[in-house]
DNA sequence: CTGTTAGCGCGTTCAA
DNA sequence: TTGAACGCGCTAACAG
């Protein structure tokens, strides 16, 4: 069998205390003691069983990070920042995919998982709004990317704010008729609603008429429902000179569609995307978009999760991360002239 | 504190042991006697502790998948895939990202998390040949991508063979003066060596002369460095009708630069990437590429870990997956007359 | 500075 | 078909 702590005791002529001592680090054992059992250990090729150890300690050093899918940059994006975070803080990450599908991130609130788990970081994307109540969980839980109530953390990008300002972006570039892919029509407090709202906001504010017929939905947030809302857009027939992609991948599609159809970009029409993804630095022509602040997301999230983990018992916290319009060339020219499809 | 075993069986007035197999749904057991048990459970919200269950049991349930970066496609998607083979099989994932890094890579095998996997998936880019004595690991390990030797199953894509298709892919589209961007000069059996080997060899057996200078090396398989590698060619005046990246992340890099600098895909220049990333499908013009059977890959990885997981001790397999010629529009014309630079 | 003891919560003997 | 006792490997008390 494997090598137990008693092996290595024994070996060192010591008690299994003593090699404890000297695996976690305590600071007082006498440096000739403490080379022996290191030796012994050496010899033995110990390792330390994390299980049992967790067991003993009732904590396993694990968090979950349940996202809708890896294969959507965002999120890759997302899990690499969140496990970067949690290595600098001494902590393993365990993801979870969804499907974004709202059996599944419901299971995933209550799979055996959450036994593994010192805690949740938690990103719903097909939740309800009225199954609020179902995140009022009885273990460590953060919530990243979305507004949602309940008594619990949440770490959020300014999705209204933000997308009202890549509204505005595209309104100071000289567009009027601006449109917005990725609606979800019914949705109360998504993403898709909240960009949804900013943008509303910023035509308001600029004066800038609504026409509703701009608005198209895309359940999910692909380059290929984005390049399927674009081709929709331009068979309709109704004119505009601005796209705001609800997130890249969407004006990323968009953005293929419009080249593909002899639409010059941002000749014709400017466009603007959500989220900053690598991608958006490659495209052609590169794409404008907005910073969420990624990074500054997976710390907070992560820190307030330890914190919860280490029994912090304060009111529910909010914490919406600062973003920035990243203007590239996809915007870099207004047009002036409403364009016709 | 948690409830545990005890206190269900307290409850329901039978043992813990009788708790314990209807838990694990052990058949025997007398239907009155289970649903006593069930109640118990459902009233105190009991949940097995798969930690105490770990210990007892020597195994985790858990498999690593070490790979380099998320934030690459090709990874992002292979994770997916992994994760949804391994949940079919009843096991978790625990992903660890190396970077990429030699270091990284070597710390991999041996990190903490080793002790609470039961095996580990292992996809290394920087590890040198003369290491693959590192691999010799006391755990149960499969390698993924590559071809490395020692005593250890893989299941690697068809690298030489596959671009080897390629590169004939492109020769039969009219290309005589076909660039290898991705070269990794020096390597002997990664990844990079593989695909260059696969581009000689098609070119030889198609009598089509090679010429060192289209060439161009790329440390990290990114789209920027695609494009700086692309740009690279370019200036160098050497002319090119036909462009292997050797994955696709370099081609659409390269894409976007070509686009950039005002020559024409696939009409002066034909492209191919290789591994068939969503990306592929949305590039301008699209990408044509290799799909490297990546969803067989992860299934068969999985299997391999798992049988050895159970104790097989038969000798290391080596399993490669089947690939495919994606042909799409960067390379659907060659072109007869080489391209100055 | 180091040793002894007593569980963490479960599964697995072995009886009954 | 069910119960009682033991121990997986480790760490937290406490003692010395």
């Amino acid at each position: 069998m494997a090598v137990t702590m008693h092996d290595v005791a024994r070996r060192a002529g010591v008690s299994i205390k003593t090699v404890s001592n000297v695996v976690n680090a305590y600071p007082h054992i006498r440096p000739e003691t403490r080379r022996r059992v290191q030796e012994a250990i050496d010899d033995l090729g110990y390792r330390l069983n994390t299980t049992a150890r967790n067991l003993r300690q009732g904590r396993t050093g694990m968090i979950g990070l349940a996202l809708p899918e890896l294969s959507l940059p965002y999120f890759a994006e997302l899990a690499d920042s969140v496990m970067r975070a949690a290595e600098a803080r001494g902590v393993v990450v365990l993801i979870e995919q969804t499907g974004a599908q709202r059996e599944r991130e419901l299971q995933a609130l209550d799979s055996a998982q959450r036994r593994l788990t010192d805690g949740l970081l938690f990103s719903p994307l097909a939740l309800e709004p009225e199954e609020t109540e179902k995140l009022e969980v009885d273990y460590p839980m953060v919530l990243l990317g979305e507004r949602m109530f309940g008594p619990v953390d949440h770490v959020t990008m300014a999705n209204v704010e933000a997308s009202r300002a890549a509204t505005l972006h595209l309104i100071e570039r000289g567009c009027r008729r601006i449109a917005a892919i990725g609606a979800h029509p019914g949705e109360t407090m998504g993403s898709a609603r909240l960009r949804y709202d900013g943008y509303r906001k910023a035509l308001a504010e600029a004066g800038v008429p609504f026409d509703p017929r701009l608005v198209v939905e895309a359940g999910l947030w692909h380059r290929a429902t984005g390049a399927e809302a674009m081709s929709t857009l331009l068979d309709s027939g109704v004119p505009f000179d601005g796209v705001f992609g609800m997130n890249d991948a969407l004006a990323l599609g968009a953005l293929h569609v419009l080249h593909a159809r002899g639409v010059s970009v941002p000749h014709d029409v400017a466009v603007m995307g959500f989220d900053d993804v690598d991608d958006a630095r490659y495209s052609e022509p590169l794409l404008s978009t907005i910073d969420p602040g990624r990074e500054q997301i997976a710390q907070t999230a992560v820190d307030l999760l330890l914190d919860r983990i280490g029994g912090s018992t304060v009111e529910p916290r909010r914490v919406v991360a600062e973003f920035q319009v990243v203007a590239r060339e996809s915007s870099m020219l207004g047009r002036l002239v409403p364009q016709g499809g």
